[in-house]
DNA sequence: AATAAAAATAATAATCGTTTTTATTTTTAA
DNA sequence: TTAAAAATAAAAACGATTATTATTTTTATT
């Protein structure tokens, strides 16, 4: 094993795990910070990657560009509000069944998919109806 | 209507209907380049965006990162191979069923969803086995 | 406990895709 | 033909992320 204890990293994962919210390496940076004043945005995201390897945690990508991290490894999908940019969970089951679907009539192998949604939240809907 | 017409963007859009391999904006400015030198990869964002906009092409996300641009706007899938980046339209009917179930329990307005496969392209998957 | 190699860190610079700015040129309606 | 509106080229700026480097921590071994 290559991989040594450090307190940072226990310190981002203990952060995400308390949330639901699915943060970015820059809210993850700005919190542990308070922690930890001196950490370096640069280990905050070799951390990140390093624990979404070993499968502790999971990178998430919503179609903004930026790399969202959920303490939750089991498959489940996501959704974006384009107005606020909050990220949630979905309760959809995940079939599963795409995977197979698609390999019919492809050359290559498919290893996986992604799948998330969009649209307004529901503070966001509420906002626009009133 | 405030768009007018600009060679840039007609040279734009005709590579563009001739590609299948989904280009990024980059791809798109080396090319239009040997008809426009002076053209600048601004313009190119900037007219790619603009079509986009109109729906005469589609944006798309395969998750690497970086816009592709596809001059087939009907809903369909792709695949992106993790070796050599290639980028390739699924022979998958789309089903659009998923945001209807999606709405179920979630208290906002789901607008759309993105899914993308991903794995070894037929020749990724070829050299490999040899 | 002392040591030394391996890994992690903070700080910072660099990278990459993309957007913005600005002064100039094109387009188009009058 | 003219003048306003939009598009352009060139360049700087931007935001997310990765790489570099010298220093500090961790950890296995004396």
């Amino acid at each position: 094993m290559a991989l040594k204890y450090s307190r940072q990293r226990e310190a981002i994962k203990e952060f995400l795990s308390t949330r639901k919210d699915h943060p970015t390496a820059d809210m993850v940076y700005t919190q542990v910070r308070k922690e930890f004043p001196n950490i370096s945005l640069g280990t905050v995201y070799r951390n990140l990657t390093l624990l979404a390897e070993t499968g502790e945690i999971s990178r998430i990508n919503v179609g903004d560009g930026i790399d969202h991290f959920d303490p939750d490894t089991s498959e489940h999908y996501h959704f974006q509000c384009k107005k606020c940019g909050c990220v949630q969970d979905l309760k959809l089951e995940h079939t599963g069944k795409t995977n197979e679907l698609a390999a019919m009539q492809f050359d290559g192998e498919i290893m996986g998919s992604v799948t998330y949604f969009y649209g307004l939240c529901g503070k966001c809907k509420e906002a626009r109806n009133s």
